[in-house]
DNA sequence: CTGTTAGCGCATTCAG
DNA sequence: CTGAATGCGCTAACAG
């Protein structure tokens, strides 16, 4: 535990200077002789000196951290890929700015407390939040505590009165609908995601867009997850429709990969009985067979705009409560549809 | 920013104590009398009092933080579903014992560097290292810097003076090879992970282990990762061998989903011309087809194990340096073999 | 049971 | 350019 506790003042003694010297030579500070200097540094190494986290975080009034936070349901894997490629962007763009990014998990009401706690006690200096779940409980934490703050999704606006980072979610589904009526496909059903998700929202306004008078209210099966098993089960639940649809349109990869599973094990080819197509262009895509055509978004990117427009409120660049950016999406023809 | 920077004395004042009481009364500390404490938790809801973290942790010596590393190569996806899973037990039993877990990233030079600095500087309490990759920069970090921790991977335990949490690679590779065997697969290739990896080697000492005299040391394909192209190159590379082989044992699911794809591709049959077996039992092993026979880890008790075991070490529990655990992996018997 | 005091390790005035 | 002093917000003795 308690080593050899070096303080600063054990580096100002050996080095022979006050350690309000050392002080301005840990901060890159101006006004430090060049003999004081590398008597400093020479003490430090030897010293094997670093200066502590906490005292230093007290004195000045930031911590150099930034935390990820990532709301999930505690049932769910924690991390999906695109969260994993978000974090890996967000990461980087942090810390070629000087920050360390820390990752939170919220996955319970204990977890979520805790975080909401740290929070409060002025643990980081900014927040990304990634949500994936219907809990807003962390949000608004965010919303009376004025903390900075950058969301991952796109919410009701007015609920939320803070930046956030989007995919376009509903121009996405819209191209890809539209590339499905394009092949001909017109009789199409529509697998949505869970209801609490403004992204699963936004797709299935997309569809609509595209669908326009032949969209068909009763032709749509809400899953309560992002799940493999939502897209099995609606297979199933439509499977007297089966013949006379020609093409299923799903809110993300992994509602597809489970539609295609089901739509094999019954018989039916895909794509040439029904094309099917998905979202997100998870890894997943590739795996199945057929490979899955689906609309790409680029994770990395997500994450480091993100962190980006974090760090222009960090650094007091005026950005509007109800700011957000939408990013492009793409469609990845392959084989499915 | 500086919103309404309310401290310990603002509430000290409005409950009309002195600030030490209600340092007493914040610390669940005895000595407290009812109406004080009444009348702090009032001022303390009044005015959204939560401490500082920073300066309690100077005060106190510790930070209540505990910081999951994980080690990857850049390039590659930085959570696995097994790091996933890990992540969510270690967080759940840290959680419940009053510290809160963070997750630090270390893909790169700079980040590893900067991970390196804040152990050195406290910042956490204890470490939980989760190493993916050749790099063995931040275990040293640790071992000169005498902080705590505990790693999730058996490696040359003279190296490497700490406990580690494992699962029992080898024994798990030799039992699913003993079931190949068993089924009369007896001509075996075998697709061994990178080189760098202690899981790597013990997974191939295993399947030595099981194959005796049979074992064929030309029959072995050594790829440079854990992911999917590993096995696919590995097939192509042995495409004149593989009339005259029965079987192929994987170092792990990525690799074994890679080598079916292949082989599916060059027109043989899974398992009926050639069985294949995977290890870890990704979510990707029911993905594919045929489903993949896989040996199975609990990865949230990789998790979870390795968190109480850092728990003892930071309760002052005696816990030898090269104390190790290995935990116990299952076949699972699907599809492909 | 409670007020007072002295640090925790460092940043930052302010003289010099 | 540098030493000394003050405070960051809180904990932990210490008297009372």
């Amino acid at each position: 535990m308690d080593t050899t506790k070096v303080t600063i003042r054990d580096v100002a003694h050996l080095a022979g200077v006050s350690y309000g010297t050392v002080s301005r030579y840990l901060n890159g500070n101006v006004h430090v002789s060049n003999r004081a200097a590398k008597q400093i540094a020479e003490a430090i190494e030897i010293l094997h000196y670093t200066p502590n986290n906490a005292a230093r975080s007290l004195a000045k009034h930031h911590t150099h951290l930034v935390a990820f936070i990532i709301q999930v349901e505690s049932k769910s894997t924690i991390v999906q890929p695109s969260v994993s490629n978000a974090m890996a962007g967000a990461n980087q763009v942090l810390g070629d700015n000087g920050y360390q990014m820390v990752i939170l998990i919220a996955n319970s009401e204990d977890s979520t407390k805790r975080i909401t706690k740290l929070v409060h006690s002025d643990f980081a200096d900014g927040y990304l939040l990634f949500s994936m779940s219907n809990n807003d409980s962390l949000a608004n934490t965010f919303l009376d505590s004025k903390r900075p703050a950058v969301r991952s999704e796109l919410g009701d606006s007015d609920k939320l009165p803070y930046p956030a980072v989007d995919f376009a979610n509903r121009a996405g589904q819209r191209a890809i609908t539209e590339y499905m009526l394009k092949k001909g496909r017109e009789r199409l059903l529509y697998i949505c995601g869970p209801g609490y998700s403004p992204s699963s929202i936004n797709r299935l306004k997309g569809f609509q867009d595209a669908m326009g008078e032949r969209f068909n209210p009763e032709l749509v099966y809400y899953a309560d997850d992002w799940e493999i098993p939502g897209g099995e089960l609606a297979v199933v639940e439509f499977q007297n429709h089966l013949n006379t649809i020609d093409g299923i349109v799903c809110a993300n990869d992994n509602i597809a990969v489970g539609a295609i599973n089901q739509l094999n094990r019954m018989g039916f080819r895909v794509p040439d009985d029904i094309a099917v197509t998905g979202f997100d262009d998870s890894p997943m895509a590739l795996l199945i067979n057929p490979k899955l055509t689906t609309v790409h978004q680029d994770s990395e990117l997500h994450g480091e705009t993100m962190a980006n427009l974090l760090l222009d409120i960090l650094n007091g660049n005026p950005v509007e409560d109800h700011h957000f950016t939408l990013l492009p999406t793409s469609i990845v023809e392959r084989q499915s549809a």
